[in-house]
DNA sequence: TATTGTTATACTCTATAACTATA
DNA sequence: TATAGTTATAGAGTATAACAATA
């Protein structure tokens, strides 16, 4: 603890969070820049895969993010073609998102990488403790 | 699991760990807005005020920075008064910082409003899971 | 009135590259 | 050669404000 780096700042867990936070932004964009996605927009990209039609409100929501952060996202994916839109029928607020093949293709790349990264993160880890962690975490964001 | 709003996403640890970061600057952000200080800016000032004459590139290893990324922050530090220089007679290529009078009244206030915060975080757990908490994450970023 | 998408705008954080001065 | 500071530049992420269309 004396000789902790973070010194008078050792107690304090929100600058942990920081830190790990990014370390895990580091690691990734350092090791997987061949993927040319980065994690905000691969999570983006698995959701739109995952459940094609869904709208940009409801990615929103999900990644806890502002629709215009969200909008944003979705105009540097679909500038790219790896996602694209349809208006809804059922309500002509909506904007339904699918992925293009491109898209799809993107999508499977990034998986492995995500995969490998996590095994880097978890490595660290018991199951257990990625539970606990996970868990803990959790209760931050979802409160 | 099935209905976690993060669906497939559910367990990939690294998005858990950014959104908890995301919620934590957000709440800062929203209730602390007075202090006109950001986290980062308060963690700077808080070891140079603990460690007077540390020089920058102490300052970018401790809080994982890049030294540009760091001269930012003391720009916007000096520029508003807060901090000041002096170039190291034992080491002339080394710039010193120290707190004005300002920049010690300012980190008064902050700290106070990162007691608050961190309660507010802390609120969530138990002693014992925030130091394991604050142990797995440093397990991240100090490997 | 509330929601969805949209644009304009701005700020923080972060990093790379290239340079100067000093050790 | 290595370190400290510096500047220019760029990109990601985030958010607010204001607006149009639709519910």
């Amino acid at each position: 603890m004396a000789d902790d780096p973070l010194g008078p700042l050792a107690g304090i867990l929100g600058l942990r969070v920081r830190l790990a936070h990014g370390a895990i932004q580091r690691h990734f964009a350092e090791n997987f820049a061949q993927v040319d996605l980065t994690q905000k927009q691969i999570s983006l990209l698995w959701l739109v895969g995952e459940q094609p039609g869904v709208a940009q409100a409801d990615l929103a929501r999900r990644l806890q993010m502002d629709r215009a952060t969200t909008m944003a996202l979705v105009h540097q994916l679909e500038r790219r073609a790896l996602i694209a839109r349809a208006r809804s029928r059922a309500d002509a607020r909506r904007i339904g998102l699918t992925l293009t093949d491109a898209g799809d293709t993107a999508l499977g790349h990034a998986r492995e990488a995500v995969a490998q990264h996590e095994a880097w993160l978890r490595g660290r880890f018991t199951d257990r403790e990625v539970r606990q962690l996970s868990e803990m975490l959790t209760r931050i964001f979802d409160a």
